[in-house]
DNA sequence: TTGTAGGCGTTATCAG
DNA sequence: CTGATAACGCCTACAA
């Protein structure tokens, strides 16, 4: 078997025309006025899809420079919070004629081989999702031409448009909410990275802020697979001296930690309160429904058309678009106390 | 600001030797014995280093006719099983030093809009998972000389490996148990496809073969949302002639008709049973924990596998792999009855 | 209104 | 051992 991609030469030859011809057609739009007469575009048409021509993309962004494609780095998959993004994104892009792929980074290595692979032009634009880049690294991205966008609370860098949340703000926030509700041992689940946490830091400075001591056993390094998450939990809740609150880096978590206190026989909020973050659906739905941080809005459009308008104009100043994030008040946080 | 890619050319200038040296040094392997002077040899990767060349991917896949490349095309995010399937595949594709990327279907539209991409050869290979693509589609895609793995239990096509599950006779295992335990009143929670719904062909089969009618009302389709999902099942649940069984697509459907039942007052097994699909990890740490049908294994490594190998020897014989899928009995339905 | 030709950056086949 | 050079398939300025 061969692979019998049809060309824009033989396309040309069965409508007996020239390629350019084919080319007008397919392309239209070119330099002042190329008209053809109808009866030619109609054989040119009729050859192409006799043929079921479809032209080859190397070919054509070789010639034409760019790949009409972007990137959206992601770390991992399973967070809704990602793929609402993606759906957005891709929506958006859509309109603009671009396509959209997704590429996963997971370790530090796959995080490099992407780096990569956008280097060599996979796309023409990237969203980089909460990654480990450094500012280095995304700043060669810009200089091969590559537009980038960054979502990401640490990292920036120049030419490199960036959307920032208010996430830390709103975790203090959270913290010191059950602080002054009087909940006092506070455990806190962080998500390892390569820079400085958010959480762990508004956590830090929400203990600092009413003058206690950290207690490092409360301070938990989030398992990866969500039953591992419950076990987790449940350890903490059986222990001797456990905690009254639990803060989580997601809602998942969050709402984890309410199954297991369900099993280990504890009220929430009464015996324990729960704090989640992302402000998933979800956690609507939860009983009691799931007091969390969370972005205000959750339409990522704007970052979209950020991206690509700086696609279509590289020289554009750098933007940063900051997104408020907010402290949900529903039912797994005690009123009284 | 200029997009400075450096090309051969610039290296070859810049270490003062032709571009073919240049891309004999980089490429190692060629016919017979090319050997370089270690001298030139160093002096060529000095320049590349120093300009930070990386080669060009639409010219490196336009001369080599390949993109060294992989496509997964998923309906949509947020399952579970496609996450999964993700990494392994992933895993295995970098192992044999293909990159992958994701493409989002979700509208027929925009599936339409991938075929095109990938009849572009936005990828070697491609592995389609659940997708509304048909026989003839697929068919082209193999006739441009694409590898197509597809994951479907209703489509196939010549020169297409096939990835089966048993899921339907599981499903209606599930069903009949629900039966013989005695529960009448099931209700069916369907996915809409453009073809057959396996589902819903158990559902109907085993009331058939109970001899029982098909009750409409208990027939429904699922809402997007998880939230929609929730208000569905809530409302269900309160109705006049309510079910007293659950048959769910998906293991978070069923773990919010769990929700919901409890929110409803009812007791899971006693006054209401539910089954689940898909065997997800949370189904394990639920209360009670969620009787469901699931894949005996969750290893994508083979699909993979299979994927590739077709890719470097795409004339060997067509082949389906099949998955067992199985009853998985936890607490979600009553013993007695 | 249509055709010709050159080149995008690589690779690979030839000679030198 | 290394250097020209011809494709790969497409686009487009320029010529006819």
């Amino acid at each position: 078997m061969v692979s019998t991609q049809p060309t824009l030469r033989e396309v040309a030859k069965q409508a007996g025309v020239s390629i350019a011809t084919v080319s007008y057609v397919l392309n239209g739009r070119t330099s002042s006025k190329k008209t053809i007469s109808e009866a030619t575009r109609q054989r040119v048409l009729q050859a192409v899809s006799e043929l079921g021509y479809t032209p080859n993309q190397s070919a054509r962004h070789l010639r034409r420079q760019q790949t009409e494609r972007l990137c959206i780095v992601l770390p991992r998959l399973g967070v809704p919070y990602y793929e609402i993004l993606c759906q957005h994104v891709a929506a958006v892009a859509e309109q603009h004629h671009y396509n959209v792929v997704i590429s996963l980074t997971g370790t530090r290595e796959k995080e490099q081989e992407v780096l990569q692979q956008l280097q060599r032009r996979l796309a023409d634009g990237v969203l980089a999702v909460h990654g480990d880049w450094t500012a280095e690294e995304l700043e060669r991205l810009v200089a091969s031409g590559i537009a980038v966008t960054l979502m990401h609370n640490e990292t920036q860098g120049r030419g490199i448009d960036i959307v920032q949340t208010t996430e830390e703000e709103a975790f203090y926030q959270a913290i010191c909410y059950l602080l002054q509700q009087g909940y006092r041992r506070i455990a806190c689940f962080y998500v390892e990275r390569f820079g400085r946490d958010g959480r762990l830091e508004a956590y830090k400075r929400a203990l600092n802020t009413f003058h206690l001591p950290l207690d490092e056993t409360l301070v938990i390094h989030t398992p990866e697979s969500r039953k591992a998450v419950y076990e987790r939990i449940t350890q903490l809740l059986r222990q001797e001296e456990r905690p009254d609150a639990i803060f989580t880096g997601s809602d998942n978590v969050a709402i984890t930690a309410l199954w297991a206190a369900q099993d280990a026989g504890l009220n929430v909020p009464d015996d324990l309160a729960v704090i989640g973050s992302g402000n998933i659906p979800e956690g609507e739905i939860t009983s009691p429904p799931l007091t969390t941080v969370g972005p205000a809005s959750l339409d990522f459009g704007d970052v979209a058309e950020m991206l690509i308008d700086r696609l279509r104009n590289p020289d554009q100043p750098q933007r940063i678009l900051l997104r408020e994030w907010e402290l949900i008040i529903r039912g797994t946080v005690s009123d009284k106390k």
